[in-house]
DNA sequence: GAGTTTGAAACT
DNA sequence: CAGTTTCAAACTC
């Protein structure tokens, strides 16, 4: 089973799934926000290639070693990394190991029982788990699925039983205890939760599976809303963070909103439906089958929840029998595991300086992909162009129905502000728009509609685009990071974090990034003969004069729009009479071309008024007085036209 | 539109 | 980190 590109997934960034927020929560609220965490549809999980995930038949456990590295674990991630060594069968196999995606990896070896529907998350000593260790010999994470349901019990400081639900595995692996829950299948969760807090928590410990009114209202809900998908990711609490994505549709296109990230994220994940690939035991006979998509609550290992289409299966690139990639899946669900063939990639970019759009669609030669992180302009350039480098390569299609969603604010300021304004195309020439001298590539944006020459900055081009990116962040992690920022704390204004460095400009062009912001050099600018700053009558004079002018355009278009709009409307009411006939003049003489040059007309008579600086009075009459000459002319080209007609008989 | 100026980014 | 080169946008004519 293909899945995530490793370099790909390393370049995930870090908002997806920080929940660095989340640390100080007290504890009864990560166990609220682990209830609410993902498990959706699937949750995507990697592997490293050494240890592979071992397919998970009826009788045999997969056990998952889930690698956590310094980055605090997020919720259920890090009650994860606190549990200690389980086992709950004879014959697990340990030693897997399962990565979240290069960004995030827990070192929580799991195991997988297919046979009594049970996840058992072993701890593994890590660098967080430090501290996490004295609550260790109390804790311990079961993710047990009972029939439809899996349960992620925590036995711990709250004790409360998180469930999961699934969908009923249907294959042997029903066991007697669960044979009843089998025919009541609980509906699916489609409501993924990373970092934000969710309500949905509908526990069913496993002493009873009975569901408080409300708790059964908000699965109901979620029910309701199965045509989209909510992802909230990172941050606390905000609905701002929700994305709707539209569900069970082809592309696999999901959008993630980062918050704090000017990006926005879709992911396109291929997998495969469980109907189609679920191997309920035996040995795999083909490339395809063998990947098999295993239901895995991976709680917040990765806010990756590929929305499959059944026939995506044999769109992904098969891997060979020995592919070290295992996904194993309960039939009747799209709820799987995917766990990559491809070794995870070395590096691990700092993703709190988000890339401009990590794609992790399959480029061409690069390889296996499994989704894609593209930048939130190319959301929008989705919806407006066919996705035809994905559509090509990998078999996804292009989407009409992503929807982008209001952006977040970012550094203060409104990213409508920052964001709605038409971006204007680059002219590279020798950049390949693969540097930051590329506006397009710095911002994040691919390149569209742009005037450059060679361009990389597409998703043709995407391994180059993901080494330039790295190449970027390696160079300055904050490569990618809006240069206007907030000041100092207290200061409200605006300031370019890294000051401007301006010579001859007096910063008073838009050769300087200040003033190109509109905001005054600071203290940490280096720039020399600043005439940008407050008091400056330099700074001043040019405010005025370009106040002056947008005033004057403003008042102009303003003024047009609306001479011409009274002017339509007038001619439109009242149908001249002609002179020469008598009978009434047809709308159409009334053209489009007639009607601006009245308003040239009535504009430069306004405009020699001004000029000559008449008295407001005067100045009416006077433009009163030539759209009675206009109006005069009209008609009388119209009487004309009339009677030319007339005559030859038209 | 061509040529020049400018300063950020990239390179050494 | 400083000096130099490269680059593309801003600007001028």
């Amino acid at each position: 089973m293909d899945v995530v590109s490793p370099e790909l997934n390393s370049l995930l960034p870090d908002e997806i799934m920080d929940t660095e927020a989340m640390e100080d929560m007290p504890h009864s609220q990560a166990h609220a926000l682990s209830s609410g965490v993902t498990l959706a549809e699937e949750t995507l999980i990697t592997s490293t290639p050494k240890e592979p995930a071992l397919c998970s038949s009826a009788e045999n456990q997969v056990p998952l070693s889930i690698s956590n590295k310094s980055t605090p674990l997020p919720t259920l991630k890090r009650s994860l990394a606190t549990s200690t060594a389980t086992t709950k069968t004879t014959d697990s196999v340990t030693g897997t190991t399962v990565s979240t995606g290069g960004m995030q990896k827990l070192s929580s070896p799991f195991t997988i029982s297919a046979a009594n529907h049970q996840i058992i998350l072993n701890k593994v000593a890590s660098a967080q788990a430090g501290e996490a260790a004295k609550s260790a010999a109390t804790s311990h994470q079961v993710i047990k699925q009972e029939g439809q349901k899996l349960l992620v019990r925590t036995i711990g400081k709250s004790g409360q039983p998180i469930v999961l639900q699934l969908p009923p595995t249907g294959s042997k692996a029903a066991v007697g205890q669960t044979s009843g829950d089998l025919k009541t299948q609980t509906p699916q969760f489609k409501v993924v939760t990373i970092g934000g807090r969710t309500e949905l928590k509908p526990l069913v410990g496993g002493t009873t599976n009975q569901m408080t009114t409300l708790q059964a209202q908000q699965l109901k809900t979620v029910q309701n809303i199965k045509p989209v998908q909510s992802v909230a990711v990172g941050g606390v609490g905000g609905s701002q963070f929700k994305t709707i994505i539209p569900l069970a549709t082809q592309p696999n296109v999901q959008q993630i909103q980062v918050p704090g990230s000017r990006f926005h994220y879709v992911r396109l994940v291929t997998a495969t439906t469980a109907s189609s690939t679920v191997q309920p035991s035996g040995p795999s006979t083909n490339s395809v089958q063998t990947a098999k998509p295993m239901i895995v609550s991976a709680g917040a290992v990765r806010m990756s929840v590929p929305i499959v289409p059944a026939q995506s299966v044999k769109q992904v690139a098969p891997k060979p029998l020995t592919t070290t990639a295992q996904v194993v899946s309960t039939p009747q669900t799209q709820q799987r595991l995917i766990m990559p063939a491809t070794p995870l990639p070395q590096i691990q970019p700092n993703f709190t300086n988000l890339p401009p759009g990590t794609v992790l669609a399959p480029a061409p030669g690069a390889g296996n992909v499994g989704y894609a992180v593209v930048p939130a302009q190319y959301v929008t350039q989705l919806q407006q162009t066919p996705f035809v480098t994905l559509a090509s390569s990998s078999g996804f299609q292009a989407s009409s129905s992503i929807q982008t969603q209001a952006r977040l604010p970012l550094n203060g300021v409104s990213t409508t502000e920052s964001t709605s304004r038409p971006r204007k195309p680059c002219n590279c020439t020798k950049s390949q728009c693969l540097k930051l001298y590329c506006d397009c590539f710095a911002n994040g944006e691919f390149c569209n509609n742009c005037n450059c020459n060679n361009c990389f900055n597409n998703l043709e081009h995407e391994t180059e685009r993901l080494k330039a990116i790295k190449t970027c962040l390696d160079r300055n992690p904050e490569a990618f990071k809006p240069k206007i920022g907030k000041g100092k704390e207290g200061e409200s204004d605006r300031r370019h974090s890294k000051g401007c460095n301006c010579k001859r400009s007096g910063c008073l062009k838009n050769y300087c990034e200040c003033y190109e912001a509109k905001i005054m050099c600071s203290s940490i600018c280096k720039c020399i003969g600043c005439k940008n700053f407050e008091e400056s009558p330099e700074r001043k004079t040019l405010m005025h004069l370009a106040d002056a002018a947008e005033v004057r355009v403003q008042q102009q278009t303003a003024a047009k729009t609306k001479l011409s709009s009274q002017i339509s409307d007038l001619l439109m009411r009242t149908t001249p009479v002609i002179p020469t006939g008598g009978g009434r003049l047809p709308y159409t003489f009334v053209t489009k071309e007639v009607l601006e040059a009245t308003c040239e007309c009535l504009l430069e008579r306004a405009k020699r008024s001004e000029q000559t600086h008449q008295p407001q009075a005067e100045a009416e009459r006077m433009i009163l007085e030539e759209f009675g000459h206009c109006l005069m002319r009209i008609i009388s080209s119209a009487g004309k036209a009339k009677v030319d007609c007339a005559s030859i008989n038209c």
